[in-house]
DNA sequence: GCGGGTTTTGTAATCGATTACATTTTCCTC
DNA sequence: GAGGAAAATGTAATCGATTACAAAACCCGC
């Protein structure tokens, strides 16, 4: 191929200067209708598209936003980028997503590299607990909301939801079926999320006038195996729970993968009660509730937050927004 | 925040000129260790990130490839960029992805915007049964490579399974069951992917010496409400099939919901057998059978494929690789 | 301490689009 | 048709990094 055609070319291909030509592609008011037209079907007889490096360049802005998301094959996450891409798209962004394998040090790369003229803001789902990074990256000006997770108290905007909530009213619930001894499948206590969803479980039981029994309580990775491992360990205790509340969707499904190797009179009463409403939880079988999130209203949200920040509608003060969860019975 | 800092700063700071900066911090060896080290102590110093518009602007290169896949929140492609991600990092490239919104407007918008100097290449899922904008793609000269699905034949590079013979051997494998009265839960024709899985169907019946019966073939759009409309209008024949061929995950859940809400003496003899392996899929009653598609070798075969084209190790010729599936009984 | 080679560094052009400022053209009104 | 505001266009600087080419510094043996 041939070097793509620039405003240079176009201005000789239409008898014009480079200065008329980028306003008529811009649709500048200024430039003469007939010219305008001159120039675009000069363009279009060039192949002409824009480069954008050279634009960014000159004008500091792509009108393109980032997400930064810990893995992309995590249902939630992809979901919740989904909305946030409608938002975003509604207002005339670009959305761009990067994956930070679950790795803060990673995270920081592309904190630095997307703001290096490749986007306008940045929505990030933190990866893990560690939260100087985000904090410099605000110092250094980089427009910046996190979703869903907030490690410390970096200064960003944030768009969360009431974990504790949520996992109270599943808690709640469960008892409601008649279940005393209810075990907890949890995710790593570094992360707000999981560490809230387990203060939340804490509350119900003490709401409820029962002990809370530390052998019920498990952490790990919110992962199908880790799922699968922390439901192993709790149906092997002498005096198993009969009922748990499972931390995300994937630990759910590993839960109910390892459930499923029960003999059947102790599978019979087994109830789950899970943190996210997918499409496939009302077909696992031991799932009787399920605490929806409003990704949604998240998406929009963040998206709101961030275009404040962008086009500087707002000042130094974080928002923080948090969003209220369904229960959902199956 | 201030001016972010730029080469001249550095070579103010560090008392050199802008040319030895930036050999300096591009490990250029002709550079003297002393200097260097300076350099970058400068430029530690004043937080100096390089402004990636500047420098893609001269070097026509970004070390990026894009993502263009029809949906953020289907499994299948996340799970596909995910595999693809890991490939392109150990090569030193990073991923950016943008979803077409099953567009064909949507994905040539894009097809116009990554090239404009923000990657260096393209891999994308085909959103339709179009390829005229791949094709003046690839006239332009942007290095594209097309997977899973592979519209018309826009002479890209391709990255398929085999979707015929997996389609094949999952009928077969539930006629090995018993089953005669299979039915066929589909996807739009147009796309590559629903045709060649229904030609399995087809193939496997023929082989078996059952004739195909219309009646039993549904179409529509790969998604959750689709596999139950379809589940559903196939359950209300008067001689309903038994078993059902199911040609994605997403249909599969839809499916499987609308067999939830048949009499237990019809679901005790319900089998399904559906394309794509998901964490879920052995959780979901009426999975008997499921075809996996080889996600990690699909990105490997891609990353090989869009980097041989980015450095222009490869001709003309556009290659195909055709990968198996296999077949997991549950 | 001088010629010739090797390192190391510097100068200035360049990538392509945008835009401040200057200039020309058009269009009224009197 | 002169004068002046408004509209349209042009000139040239600019964004920040890279790099061809030029120049300087250093090292060596004799």
């Amino acid at each position: 191929m041939s070097r793509a055609a620039t405003v240079r070319d176009i201005a000789r291909e239409a008898g014009v200067s480079t200065a008329t030509v980028s306003r008529a592609l811009n649709g500048d008011p200024r430039v003469h209708g007939t010219t305008a037209s001159a120039v675009r079907a000069a363009a279009d007889r060039l192949g002409y598209s824009v480069n954008r490096a050279a634009r960014s360049l000159k004008t500091r802005s792509t009108r393109m936003v980032g997400v930064i998301a810990p893995d992309l094959a995590t249902d939630f996450f992809m979901i919740l980028a989904d909305r946030l891409e409608r938002e975003l798209a509604a207002e005339g962004y670009d959305m761009l997503i990067a994956s930070s394998r679950e790795s803060a040090a990673e995270e920081e790369r592309l904190l630095g590299l997307f703001p290096e003229h490749l986007v306008d803001g940045i929505v990030a789902i933190p990866a893990t607990g560690e939260s100087d990074h985000f904090r410099r990256a605000i110092a250094r000006g980089t427009p910046l909301v996190l979703t869903d997770r907030a490690p410390g108290n970096p200064g960003a905007d944030a768009v969360l939801v009431d974990n504790e909530g949520g996992a109270r009213e599943a808690v709640r619930a469960l008892a409601g079926l008649g279940y005393r001894r209810i075990g907890f499948v949890g995710g790593d206590l570094r992360l707000t999320t999981a560490r809230e969803r387990f203060e939340g479980y804490r509350t119900a039981l003490a709401g409820l006038g029962i002990p809370p029994e530390p052998e019920f309580e498990r952490f790990g990775p919110m992962h199908i195996d880790a799922g699968y491992g922390m439901m192993d360990e709790l149906l092997a205790l002498p005096n198993a729970p009969e009922a748990w509340f499972v931390v995300n969707a994937d630990t759910h499904v590993g839960a109910t993968n390892r459930l499923y190797k029960e003999p059947p009179e102790r599978r019979e009463r087994a109830a789950l009660a899970a943190f996210d409403e997918m499409p496939w939880s009302p077909l696992l079988r031991f799932c009787r509730f399920a605490v929806e999130q409003p990704v949604g209203e998240m998406g929009r949200t963040a998206a709101g937050f961030i275009l404040d920040r962008i086009e500087g509608r707002v000042g130094g003060r974080p928002r923080t927004a948090r969003l209220p969860t369904r229960l959902i019975p199956h």
